[in-house]
DNA sequence: ACCTGAACACCGTTCAAGT
DNA sequence: ACCTGAACACCGTTCAAGT
């Protein structure tokens, strides 16, 4: 809780700090779920009035805007530029880390997919991914197409997962977060929706880490296959 | 534009439907994106009260559950039941007809995947998937993953693809919508980004429906190369 | 330049009526 | 039972001030 109002005057005095109101934005977030980050709940949290916040973003959309960026930004390249590792590895860490990050902040994964991730951090990460395709081996034209791919399934993956718990505050523990996605599944009349119940005793003992994992494999494999037979024609 | 207001007394005449409300909101939605279906809006386009859509439906994330449903109860499951078809065409069928059901509502996406898919409808998809799988010979446990795999390529792309616009209105041509996820691209200086500018030109010709379908077939690449080697050890 | 108070045009929802 | 008017507690944003 920063400043919780008293101090403030009138003249300039430059308060505050485009980051000072990200973190405000963030923790409303991840307190009250994606809704809650209002302007004027922003305004309140860092102690100022509610078109104070205007000074600093010209709107509620540049804030967000920002915050995605700003979170896109916190991955760890480190692991993901490594040409040691075996490709597949590099893109799983890249992919194990992304999925991290967002989790911790549930309520930001709509306002992410929400909008375009055109900003220099997303453009920074696609441009990693493109870099292990091609290290990989993948034509470029292969290359293009699966980094998009594997965009998809990242954000993807994620924005569902979250999807399934409708909020607010954090993820509850592994465990519990495939139980969720079980329930609608073992609540469903094993006589209309034989195979779903099936597939509900299946996976019950899985954690989604585990899910996401064999998903991610899955695409690569897929993209692997194409990779092998070079050049083919796809259709 | 049904009633434009007029004929309203007020004693208890039920003169809505609750598909006429769902109607009402797809139409602001489709309009004006997907924060445009407010309960005044809605209740202005059938000719109530604001609080008259109350009598329908308890609050506004019920009408939103109710039209997701119904548009996820539109999908053709004729060709999609066909036996007689290679089970990787079925599942295409399934893929872009979701599409192109969801493509024509853009609107809608976002709160689609806002909340859980645990409708009736939704689970019947699912229920077709696995039956898709479990004629392709997929063991259970397998096709239980790979279900959920591909619900999330398939709501994963279009989630992303309605992103990139950021709305409102329909979406526009082919053409013009993979020239939308390229700008970003084109417009990154090449010295930063060399793979991603050397992307946008690789991709320059393509069309949104082309990626979507490549991913897809990535996707069942890998999903049809876990069933190949049936049994062994995944990790 | 920075910040405020006040206002504008909106929200979703509730509640006590009226028919 | 169905629908309304009025109100409540919110929104994002603008604009004319004050320092």
């Amino acid at each position: 809780m920063p400043e919780p109002a008293g101090n403030r005057r009138r003249g300039p005095r430059r308060t505050l700090t485009e980051d000072q109101i990200l973190d405000a934005a963030l923790t409303l977030l991840d307190e009250g779920g994606s809704d809650a980050a209002s302007v004027r709940g922003i305004a309140a949290k860092v102690g100022v009035a509610p078109n104070g916040v205007y000074t600093y973003f010209p709107d509620k959309a540049a804030v967000v805007k920002a915050l995605v960026e700003r979170l896109l930004g916190e991955v760890d390249h480190g692991i993901f530029v490594d040409r040691g590792q075996p490709w597949r590895q590099r893109v799983e860490s890249l992919a194990l880390d992304l999925r991290t990050r967002l989790s911790a902040h549930p309520g930001v994964v709509p306002l992410m997919i929400g909008g375009p991730m055109d900003g220099p951090n997303a453009l920074a990460l696609n441009e990693r991914l493109l870099e292990v395709l091609a290290d990989a081996g993948v034509d470029p034209a292969d290359a293009a197409r699966a980094a998009y791919l594997l965009i998809v399934y990242v954000f993807g993956s994620i924005a569902l997962e979250v999807a399934d718990l409708h909020q607010p505050g954090p993820l509850p523990p592994e465990r519990e977060r495939i139980d969720t996605r079980l329930r609608a599944f073992a609540a469903t009349p094993a006589e209309r929706y034989p195979h779903t119940a099936a597939a509900a005793a299946e996976l019950a003992g899985y954690i989604s880490t585990d899910q996401y994992l064999w998903g991610l494999r899955r695409v690569l494999d897929g993209i692997a296959t194409t990779a092998a037979r070079a050049g083919e024609a796809d259709s």
